[in-house]
DNA sequence: ATACTGTATACTGTATACAGGATACGAAAG
DNA sequence: CTTTCGTATCCTGTATACAGTATACAGTAT
């Protein structure tokens, strides 16, 4: 079986890289037959995946003026940390019990946290790989695509924050006493904790950004 | 201030309208030629509604094959419901007190909906602009809006629904101990009657798709 | 009669063309 | 020297054109 991909899907993960490196900085104009010349392929699915990203909330589109990539601010950071925190927990509670081979594997991804040492995206990815190992079961796809998507949110606010204050990490601690209540079968706990994952994670980037 | 709008988002209402009313019923193939030729617009614009209305799950997309109304089925209805169940409790709680005269809309908003027989389609409209009314004080302007975008979902069950066993009503009582809790500025109540009625309804639609 | 293959048609995905509005720059006036 | 107005350019949003693939139909062979 052979499969076709959509030029808007190469276009829109490229996009997405481009916002990451800070290569399109925050409030930059973002100028679909530039992106086109640089895949080589024409404005259309360059702009449907501009598109896209404006509904997921990674660019602004005002209306006959084109994209620009949005700014942060504290107060997009903490609608979208809120509703993502709602999200993780209601994939966490709905999910069957998490493999002890796959609590190995959050651990493993803890130890490779702590090891490095100033790499704000490689931090920031495993993070996320970090979340995505922990709700992986959750049969809920929809709920799993969802919150694939929020997470661009907070994972620019991350970098800029690690980078910034040039912290090593974000979460480790949070992280094992999660995976701890989880090893005991106290789904419960580990979803309120999970909750303070996320209320402490916000406030503490909120925090810094209204400094 | 004059405020133009993209024809895309015309496009938009009006396919989603289509799909509301039957007129492209699930499973049925949506050409853009057609409904551009309806609307009188190229297909460019139609197509990006297309694109839209695919990532939020009314439509699919089949790489070359064009986009398709996406057929009910109950999973998806309880993987979107427990999703907007969550959402709508995060929004409820996260509001400032409700004030008196927006409760008494949401009364009124019930005693139409219990004077209304027979129109389903009047019926969910009243249902969808209950929760509107109660959770539009919520300041979390991204979850107003994913909130919004998710209730296509249950519409649809909504309707076929009320339709097909020909049910007046979904909800009314539920609604009247949600706002009687608000009342007594209880929002913990209110909320877990909120998670109830959600629970309810789905379970409701669910056995009834998987009679 | 049924199944298969080839061809014609239709439709999708992408590219290009076009028109109107926004931005930038310069000239003129205060 | 600063500000304002006008003009030229650029860019966006939309329309149209094109190429390749999928579907439908007909003719032929079994």
């Amino acid at each position: 079986m052979i499969t076709r991909t959509p030029l808007r899907d190469h276009a829109y993960q490229h996009i997405l890289q481009l916002v990451h490196r800070g290569e399109l900085a925050p409030g930059a104009r973002v100028k679909d037959v530039t992106l086109a010349v640089q895949l080589g392929v024409s404005r259309t699915p360059v702009r449907e995946a501009l598109l896209q990203l404006a509904r997921e909330g990674v660019l602004n589109a005002d209306i006959g003026r084109g994209f620009t990539v949005r700014s942060l601010d504290s107060t997009e950071m903490r609608e979208a940390g809120a509703i993502l925190s709602a999200l993780e927990v209601l994939a966490l509670t709905s999910s069957p019990e998490i493999p002890g081979e796959r609590l190995s594997r959050l651990g493993e991804i803890d130890r490779q946290l702590v090891s490095i040492r100033g790499d704000a995206d490689r931090i920031v990815g495993l993070e996320e790989e970090w979340h995505h190992t922990l709700l992986i079961g959750c049969p809920n796809q929809r709920l799993r695509g969802m919150i694939s998507t929020l997470w661009q949110v907070p994972r620019r606010y991350m970098r800029a924050y690690l980078r910034d204050t040039g912290r090593v990490t974000l979460s480790t601690q949070h992280h094992a006493r999660i995976v701890e209540a989880e090893r005991r079968q106290d789904r419960q706990t580990a979803a309120s904790r999970l909750t303070h994952y996320w209320t402490r994670g916000i406030e503490e980037l909120g925090s810094w950004m209204e400094r």
